[in-house]
DNA sequence: AACACAATATGATCAAGAACATATTTTTTG
DNA sequence: CAAAAAATATGTTCTTGATCATATTGTGTT
């Protein structure tokens, strides 16, 4: 029985922290499953013992792009942030840098469209629960409220992937103003 | 002086056409310039007479989606759609499907951020330009005009990137429905 | 009709990267 | 301290694609 059972676990563990990170930074195309594996501090050749496809190793990536984002937006699990610390967090200059935080849904928006349908399948219930994550806090009774969440869903990923794209610093900064006060917007 | 002096413009012109759909299609790294070239009738090796790099290419063909995308959504130039009309054709499920309209703000919008800053001040000209268009459309005069039309431009933009990268077309479908209605609320 | 020259096509080079096959190393058990 | 097996590393193949160098084709002029 060699190798401590948790070693191979924690090994990929490593690995999808290194890809969820380049591939958000970086999108999918520019990142080689060289760079994830040296990034982890291994080589190419261990991948495979791991995962079965670079496709597979994307799908998993986003998945802990967005548990590690939500970690972070969300310090303490017991007691969720009110809506506005959560939209602030999110649609703030920080976020925008991404070198604490990345949400896959918005910096891989259009990464996503193109791709296998395993990927889409995540991506798409990663914005579900997205949806619904915000959706707690209005007031779920409410039969608005989806429409609402939905509403404040695309002004967060929108207002970050647009803010991300352009170059101009002031005007992301603008944006970004404009749509924290518009995702906070009752209709 | 042979070849009719408009010939290579026309030919620079299909080129940048073919270029246009496939990269809005696809993004950047899916398609080769072969495959813009064989599109436009022609081989690779015409390429480099109408174009230094791939990069100029994709920076003047954002150019091209864009003014093709307004050319569809304004029919009439001299009589400019009301803002209801051009939220609702944006919004639309036909431009999701990108056969006819295809804007490359919100389809390429997290393809451009990895890019070179040529292609990101290209698409920050073209945002720029697109929030410029929804201000005429308010009242300028109004101090408040321009964060109208960014939190509309974010709407729009980031309702049909997203919309396009989820596979779930229910969704899809309420999605944009929840946007035109948003992208035209005053706050 | 032949020529000049631009536009286009063909051929070749070079680099990157995914996937896999095989060799090595490392850890735990007997 | 071996031995076994899993984990990791190294070597290789194969494909793709950007770029460029060279050949060919088509057009308008003389």
């Amino acid at each position: 029985m060699p190798w401590s059972p948790e070693h191979k676990q924690q090994t990929r563990e490593r690995i999808l922290d290194s890809a969820a990170r380049l591939f958000a930074l970086n999108g999918y195309d520019k990142v080689g499953i060289n760079d994830v594996m040296a990034d982890a501090g291994l080589t190419r050749g261990a991948f495979y013992a791991h995962f079965s496809s670079k496709t597979q190793l994307y799908a998993e990536a986003i998945v802990t792009s967005a548990l590690q984002g939500r970690a972070m937006l969300h310090p303490d699990e017991n007691q969720p942030p009110q809506l506005e610390a959560l939209v602030n967090g999110y649609l703030s200059l920080e976020h925008r840098q991404g070198e604490q935080v990345r949400c896959p849904l918005a910096f891989l928006t259009t990464d996503i469209a193109q791709r296998e349908e395993q990927v889409r399948d995540t991506y798409t219930r990663v914005f579900k629960g997205f949806v619904n994550a915000l959706q707690q806090h209005l007031n779920p009774e409410d039969a608005a409220s989806e429409q609402q969440a939905l509403r404040t869903a695309v002004v967060m990923i929108g207002g970050m992937a647009i803010a991300r794209a352009i170059n101009d610093e002031e005007l992301a900064g603008s944006l970004l103003e404009v749509c924290r006060e518009a995702a906070l917007v009752k209709v």
